[in-house]
DNA sequence: TAATGCATGTAAGTAGTTACATGATTCC
DNA sequence: GGAATCATGTAACTACTTACATGCATTA
């Protein structure tokens, strides 16, 4: 069982989904893509992790719902309480700003703009995920308890968009110094 | 030619480097082992982009000081000019935060602990970091300019500087929420 | 009419991790 | 005496990406 097993039984505790609903909600947490998906959707079957309905359609294609077991909650439980791994972040961005004396000013304002579009993309769409939120819990976010259900997703959006306005702090702060 | 291939390269800018230098100091930007790196080296050195010189030891095993050519520096001025891939972020605890309800109070708050200290080591690594490039730079490193070789890595350290406070904010405001 | 979204899957390739292998020195 | 650091490398494995494959509906 890897990470990102554990990731799809983690995203199935809140309800069903299809793999292609999986693959596009866990996105923010880990990228993944759909070829590798779906063969750890049928080995968490297997293993008996998840079990599916079939439900034809007849518009688009027939699809999967994935609903995690009893045996699944288990394996959650005992993976929680087991050491974390480090997070693994790889930016190419870091590696071409490593060396940005190479190129000129022009270059370099070019490279921390599109960072900047990707950045304020990404801040959107967070944003709105928090409204999201705001309307589907009929209470206060603020209010939410850790044994509520929304509670990990909330909390999750918060530290996405933290980190995201501590990126486009660091891209205003770097323009500035590009003059 | 990978990401992680111009990584290399863009270190060398800065000064030549065995690859067990080059594995410690591009872990901040890009975690990777030496099993990776050494095999990388040798291509790039078959592709004229670096050139090395052994150095016998006695005390210690016998190094490869590696160099940039001028091939190199041209490589990666492509390389900067082309379209940067976006930021990879994996982070196992994201997961176990997302379905956080399945377990009690008690686990939540070793799960943040544990995560906070890794982060505060994290901040301390970066505090010394930041103190090494006042002292090896003479003047005051807010006046660096774009064409000095210190820049970029400075520019990078301040960067990580600010995400790990973002994190830590976040550890802090997790503590609060959970009591 | 070309692209995008929905929806699933496999095959082939690349990237990254873990383990094996060696050996002196230093630190606890 | 055992672990960590320096220093290089290969072998085997796992994880991840890209490409192939299908097909209908909607949108630009």
């Amino acid at each position: 069982m890897n990470t990102l097993s554990y990731g799809l039984l983690s995203l199935l505790t809140k309800h069903s989904r299809t793999g292609y609903e999986l693959m596009q909600h866990i996105q923010p947490f880990w990228q993944a893509k759909h070829s590798q998906i779906y063969p750890l959707l049928a080995l968490l079957e297997q293993k008996g992790y998840v079990a599916f309905v079939h439900v034809p359609q007849s518009d688009k294609p027939d699809k999967k719902v994935y609903s995690i077991t009893d045996l699944g909650k288990e394996a959650i439980r005992h993976w929680i309480k087991e050491p974390t791994d480090d997070p693994v972040f790889r930016d190419e961005l870091a590696l071409k700003v490593y060396c940005i004396s190479l190129v000129d000013k022009e270059h370099a304002l070019k490279l921390l703009a599109d960072r900047k579009v990707y950045y304020v993309k990404k801040k959107e769409r967070f944003n709105q995920l928090f409204d999201k939120f705001k309307e589907e819990s009929g209470k206060d976010l603020e209010d939410l308890e850790i044994t509520d259900l929304q509670f990990g997703p909330y909390v999750l959006v918060r530290k996405a968009m933290m980190k995201v306005d501590a990126d486009l702090t660091w891209c205003e702060w770097m323009k500035k110094k590009l003059h």
